[in-house]
DNA sequence: TAAGTATATTTCTATATAGAAATATAATCA
DNA sequence: TGATTATATTTCTATATAGAAATATACTTA
């Protein structure tokens, strides 16, 4: 119950959301998502957290960088979410604002200043 | 994205997932949801007028009876949820008590006194 | 119409959550 | 080692949510 608990909150929020619907595009670091979202750092950072501890996100260090990407064989729920996402809200305003951000979002240009 | 969020809040809380999992195995009204989950009756109302807000359930009057069953063919994401669940958290040690219980939940004992 | 009963709504309170700001951590490089 | 930078954690505040208690509504029946 609490692994399927973990999942739908997880999903209860469109920020979260925002960020698994950009993750099926590719995977991205805080900074990238950040930039898109148009949060704070440590808020996409929280968010980044609790999709990480629902198994619907990992992340793999790459020096000062953390590339987040959707997680695997993780949570049965979770992995059903993601297969559904990737053909749900492709059609949402607000998800294909978003979307349509990510080739112009670079981190090298968002970043180190 | 507004009808999704609404289906995965929905299903964030485990009195309305129960409840879900319940009307999976019979229609049921108030006072036998009421008996099965433990809860004073008015929050019981409000959690299925939160289900049947994401689309997940409907209702039908019979007299005094409100009779709550699952929601067909509403939001597309609720009718999805709804058929996963059919399968998930049958082995969850807490809905299988409360699904045990039902045969025994009898709206003519437990109401009208 | 009045009384009784099942359900819904309102109100209040305690807890949970989102977000910003400040701070800490970790990796890189001079 | 010290400075810099990307990310994480902590702290605080505003809002959302769950639940109980009180009250209102709606249907039935006398």
């Amino acid at each position: 119950m609490k692994d399927f608990i973990k999942v739908m909150k997880a999903l209860s929020d469109p920020g979260r959301v925002k960020i698994v619907k950009m993750l099926h595009h590719k995977t991205m670091c805080v900074c990238e998502l950040q930039a898109a979202l148009e949060l704070s750092q440590p808020a996409v950072s929280k968010h980044l957290k609790i999709l990480e501890d629902a198994g619907l996100v990992n992340f793999r260090k790459d020096g000062l960088w953390v590339n987040y990407f959707l997680a695997e064989g993780s949570n049965p729920y979770a992995e059903t979410l993601l297969g559904n996402l990737e053909n749900w809200l492709n059609e949402d305003a607000e998800i294909e604002k978003i979307v349509k951000k990510i080739p112009f979002i670079r981190r090298e240009e968002i970043c180190r200043r």
